[in-house]
DNA sequence: CTGTTAGCGCCTTCAT
DNA sequence: ATGAAGGCGCTAACAG
């Protein structure tokens, strides 16, 4: 039979209140008493149960943590950060606390189901990564279900996506709109003027504020842009490499490519090289988010740098509350673009 | 008040236990009475709770996936392959359980503490991926703590990590000895003579493994090794560089690095490249598990091939009990070299 | 096929 | 500072 806290209690002469107590550390008890306790405790090789107290006390220790896709470095260095900081009370890390990692693999229904399992788990708090879905009606259904998580006092955190309206979950964004001017402004400096965009999935966030920098930088500069130079696709490197290769087949006089994401940078530049193209020399090509990878890619990519890490981190702090929430409750987490070797000038 | 079994039975017009059984499909339940609580749940907007059902049915849908860092893709990809095979009894994927993502850091008793949590959330299932520390001690305590785990009812694989002794948790373990013995083959075949290696952290299993591959390839070929071109480091890029520019200050003659993983080996080139040496025309450089970036590196490297999806996938699904466990419980799954542009003859 | 009856193991007032 | 008692919400025999 498995050992229980009355157990415990019996062999250290004390009630199973007591137990309790020394346990979860919020109760004063006497030095003697603990020490007592914690004896039995390890003689009996003693191990809480999660689900009993869990039921008990109306609260877990499980932080929920949704991500596209956890084999992604883009959301697995998130993922980790969020994890670094949810340790428990004690402070320790690799502590208490948790961390349920759910693949939606960008599914809505599977990112509602998650968020329904994390209601279920009474889920101490959520952090929600990347961007969003922009369908009204699937927007409204996460909207009610993060409200059902307040109310059961889950804390939400937005990390990297917009906040939802009709609730108060903090959100921290990313930059997407100004890194992807900053991006298309440098290579229109450089002289570019055919230039192609391959786009993320349509319907997302991540994917529409990129492409919105993207045209303003353009319009600012008097570019206008046939819709022909943008392709969707999905975040990988299978996506940008199809993608790219289409554009070039649409506009061989192509000169520059602006990826939706690093991965796709370098789909598209496998994509060039094997139509012959020379990177940059033939063709730029700029990636978006800095990933690990970006700077020994072949060449190194220029690319727009968020603080993945970072704010991952800052998310995880707030829904612990282990930080005070920004005013007003949204914040955006500024990037820095990173000029590497995969740009350069236009050929002649 | 959040809304309970009771509630919905009462809404149904049904006793809670008839509601438990439709909630877990496990037992028959006319259609019509079906429907009816089915209607109820929906009006009442009401979600399981899952630490009572736990306790009550003293298992969890919890799956505990163990992992040094979940920002290394290496760890991302098993974790996500993990992940999509732990479905529910449903078999709807995204569905019933949930993946707690635990981030060891390699550290001994976080490890230790990650399992003991998992322990008391009653996970139903534990995968352990990566190499193992070869600390006796260390050992010994993780083999007490799978014990206690299986005792309860936790089914445990381990994945990428040799079978720990006095338990009979299954093990799927990757050919690291026979790949870098391979690789090894495969520089000495071109011709090098003079081969560094830049090993992992000491006391890991996937370190020794490799190393001694490397070593019986050397000891083959009867090329002797002086131990002063062996340097160990962690398993990052970082390591790499810092590595790979002191073995060049102990020997500039080097004409091959062989790098524990492919981070490392692109930490390699970039120290390499910064000391004016070009690859692989002066230096060759090898890499291991070919991540999905080694394609695009500069040049792409020449590593060997480890199937860590897949193997994460059958992990997961012998946790689960969808597949059986393999003959003798232990499995090495196999590699393959992959050869790419960061290797060529040696410089005359 | 459905209802009744006991707990599952712990936390938490309330006393002492 | 400690003990006693009730209940958290659900499942699992056991009847019928």
């Amino acid at each position: 039979m498995t050992v229980t806290l009355s157990d415990v209690a019996a062999r250290a002469q004390v009630s199973p209140a007591t137990v309790s107590r020394v346990l979860n550390g919020n109760y004063p008890v006497a030095a003697s008493t603990r020490e007592r306790v914690l004896k039995a405790v390890d003689d009996l090789d003693y191990v809480l149960n999660g689900p009993a107290s869990a039921l008990a006390a109306a609260t877990s220790d499980l932080v929920g943590v949704l991500v596209n896709d956890i084999a992604d470095p883009f959301f697995g260095i998130m993922a980790s950060a969020v994890q670094s900081e949810i340790v428990g009370p004690g402070g320790r890390a690799g502590g208490e606390r948790l961390a349920v990692v759910c693949n939606t693999g960008g599914e809505p229904e599977r990112e509602l189901t998650y968020l329904t399992l994390l209601q279920r788990q009474r889920a101490a708090a959520v952090v929600l990564t990347g961007g969003a879905i922009e369908n009204e009606a699937h927007v409204a259904a996460v909207a009610a279900k993060l409200r059902r998580l307040a109310e059961a006092g889950t804390r939400v955190v937005l990390c990297g996506r917009p906040p939802v309206p009709g609730t108060d979950a903090v959100a921290l964004t990313f930059d997407n709109r100004g890194g992807a001017r900053e991006l298309t402004e440098h290579l229109l400096a450089l002289g570019h003027r055919r230039i192609g965009y391959v786009a993320g999935p349509e319907e997302r966030t991540t994917t529409r504020h990129r492409l919105e920098g993207h045209r303003e930088a353009l319009a600012a500069a008097g570019v206008g842009e046939s819709d022909g130079l943008v392709a969707h696709g999905s975040y990988d490197r299978t996506s940008g490499y199809g993608a790219t290769a289409e554009l070039l087949c649409r506009e061989p006089d192509l000169t520059a490519v602006v990826a939706a994401n690093d991965s796709v940078a370098l789909g598209a530049c496998a994509a060039l090289r094997e139509a012959g193209l020379r990177i940059p020399e033939d063709v730029s090509v700029v990636g978006f988010d800095d990933l690990p990878f970006s700077i020994d890619a072949a060449p190194p990519l220029t690319t727009f740098h968020l603080p993945l890490a970072e704010a991952a981190a800052r998310a995880g702090r707030i829904a612990m509350g282990r930080e005070a929430a920004p005013k007003g409750r949204i914040v955006e987490v500024r990037g820095e673009l990173v000029v590497r070797g995969s740009t350069g000038k236009p050929r002649v």
